[in-house]
DNA sequence: TTATTATCGTTGCAAATGCAACGAAGTCAA
DNA sequence: TTGACTTCGTTGCATTTGCAACGATAATAA
């Protein structure tokens, strides 16, 4: 029953590593938006994705490009409607559709966590000898293409 | 608001980048102890950490090496305590602690897994130009030192 | 010894989650 | 047009989650 060449290592398995790298970042950096702005991670996804685009767009336009399942966008924005950090209008040429777009103050939101986010990513990626070459490698396997 | 210089573009945030990475892998590699063996996360977490081990360890042990929230730990060792994939018993040294152990079960299971996962890990590793480095660059991330 | 404090694993409970079902709106074909 | 089908966002609901409190045991101090 299990020689070594058969034996497993958690502590070496890719999947097992990844996971406890991200939860550690994950939960570092959540703290910069919890402590600032109350957000959750999804709120904080969602104001991160509006501030990229100019014009409004649907909830099923962040689910999809934001990894989120659509339930959960769908309260996340309501909360965030709620709180005033954006708006949510009916999409007058698809009525399904919902209209959002950050307000004033979410924009003044994602502002400041610019600043921190960058200085936040800077930190960690200075612990890396090649960040350029980390940072491809990890595209690469997001796009599923060979480095 | 916002000039180019201070935008923020989410995909390219490396804690997103990393987010989006991980939990496509997770969701990946959990299909095979799911639909083989009808495991969550930290059920397959718990049994292979166990067979590492010789010796019988506690749920303490397990949920302070594993990144495993305590009661998470509990009732996932109860859930494989009564499909007798482990053993629970008393630790007559302090009788606080519960000995677990894997039972041949149990056994049977990682190692039919780590077959499966060396496999699995094999396939993503091919995707990078050199994985080598990528694996060193992520336990120098892990272990918070320089690479 | 006894009193205090700390640690172990479990459990109660409120909140979060994810799936499926839903009504509303749009599309397409007959 | 009508009817069948699709898509949108919301919501109901059962499950999962994580925190805090708990009883039991151990360690420490008085």
């Amino acid at each position: 029953m299990g020689n070594n060449l058969s034996e497993f290592i958690l502590e070496d398995f890719l999947p097992y590593q990844l996971s406890i790298l991200t939860n550690r970042i994950s939960r570092d950096f959540s703290h910069e938006y919890v402590s600032r702005f109350n957000l959750d991670n999804a709120e904080w996804r969602i104001i991160a994705h509006l501030s990229q685009v100019n014009q409004p767009i649907s909830i099923r336009e962040i689910y999809s490009k934001v990894d989120l399942e659509k339930s959960k966008v769908s309260r996340a924005v309501s909360r965030l409607s709620a709180r005033a950090i954006l708006t949510k209008t009916e999409n007058l040429k698809d009525r399904r559709l919902v209209d959002l777009k950050l307000t004033k103050c979410g924009k003044k939101i994602i502002d400041q966590m610019t600043k921190i986010a960058k200085d936040y990513e800077s930190e960690v990626l200075a612990k890396i000898e090649d960040p350029e070459y980390f940072r491809k490698m990890l595209t690469s396997l997001i796009n599923d293409k060979i480095a």
